[in-house]
DNA sequence: TACATGAGTTGACACTGTCTACAAAGCTAT
DNA sequence: ATAGCTTTGTAGACAGTGTCAACTCATGTA
């Protein structure tokens, strides 16, 4: 067992490459990753990313896997309560969140400029998972109103909630609307306010005090 | 006059640097737009478009004012009637329209990837003409109500709506949604729900048969 | 010992945006 | 008319990119 084998190990660069490629997504955009930065910053030659991956797509996909992953991970991780309202409205908001603590990752997730899901099918398994945490709390809800489970009325509502979110935090962060001569008052309460109606579209009351901006949004 | 003066018209160039950016970003995306192409399918030297635009990214932010001016315009195609619930669905139908009719123009204005807005302010210019064309439905939705004229209110109401329609949109053109084995009523039907809910949610009565998928929505 | 394999390197190619220098027209003022 | 200046376009170069091909070299195995 050499203590310094040339190769550091493994399995090391290919998962150097992808925590380097995700710190420059993360900090520059992602059209701005160069599968020959990453190999610079890693001391390594501009070829040596090639040996792990195929193409610099498939990196990307790789990146985007995780992310995916992290996402649901994020809407799973407000521990429940037997309040099924504020259990909801939890996930909401830690959507919302997520969204808009990692802008970047976001929107590597649902921004629409995706390499080719026809040959990186695996890259939209996390996007499975997510929608399954949604099901799954649809589901709960459904089974405690005493609704019969009706698995397209939870795909409906599901979807609705979805793009609902979607809304919300893409418009929270457009540029555009930095135009457009809103309140402060306006800008960081639309989104408590959107949720709210959200749900109230699902006949979740949305326990909170009627205070006019009870809870500022973070950020 | 030379019948043919080398250079044909004087602002010849930059309009069809344009009009081919537009052809190129509109058949592949905006990643694979390059002044490069963009001379060589007009003939001339790589350099050319140089002479009218400072940078790549001026075109692109040409290209994505005049986008945002053409969606404003079709937000506001639809005939007014006096029936303003109809007026506002059939405004929101021409959102979605436009949306999944222009896919990759819709995802250049609401992507999040557009050259930085500080350098580019007029590109937003069409942002709040559209914004303006919502604020102005609102108001009359507003007054015929009877209800005050309330600025925020209105700003409220528009950026709620504006959330929703994107939301929607974006969720159809969504690349993950392929992997979620929806039904096909769903997937298709679920624009319509969604709008009745969003008409629903600001009180605009949906004046809609209420046979189970009344009219599917095209494409 | 011979050989095959995996990981990394080097060099090349075509492509991109952008900088600089140049050429040829047109307009304007003397 | 002629000299100069501006506008429009060209040509060449440079650094950066993804990717292909050929190379080294340490390792594992027959």
């Amino acid at each position: 067992m050499t203590p310094e084998p040339h190769h550091p190990s493994r399995l090391d660069l290919r998962e150097a490459c992808i925590a380097e490629a995700t710190a420059i997504i993360e900090s520059r955009g992602i059209e701005s990753l160069s599968l020959r930065e990453v190999a610079r910053r890693l001391g390594v030659s501009h070829q040596a990313p090639y040996r792990h991956f195929p193409s610099r797509d498939h990196v990307l996909a790789e990146v985007i896997r995780r992310s995916f992953a992290e996402f649901a991970a994020a809407l799973n991780a407000p521990p429940k309560t037997d309040n099924i309202g504020a259990d909801a409205l939890a996930m909401g908001m830690a959507y919302v969140n997520f969204a808009l603590s990692r802008p970047l990752q976001y929107r590597l997730i649902f921004g629409g400029a995706l390499p080719d899901p026809e040959r990186h099918g695996e890259m939209l398994q996390g996007a499975r998972a997510a929608f399954g945490v949604l099901q799954t709390m649809l589901a709960r809800i459904f089974t405690e109103r005493g609704q019969p489970f009706d698995q397209e009325a939870i795909n409906r509502e599901a979807l609705f909630i979805w793009s609902s979110l979607h809304g919300i935090v893409s418009l929270m962060r457009c540029d555009a609307l930095d135009t457009l001569e809103l309140s402060p008052e306006t800008r960081n309460g639309f989104a408590m306010i959107a949720l709210q109606r959200v749900g109230i579209a699902l006949g979740v009351a949305p326990s909170l005090t009627p205070g006019p901006h009870s809870k500022e949004m973070e950020r």
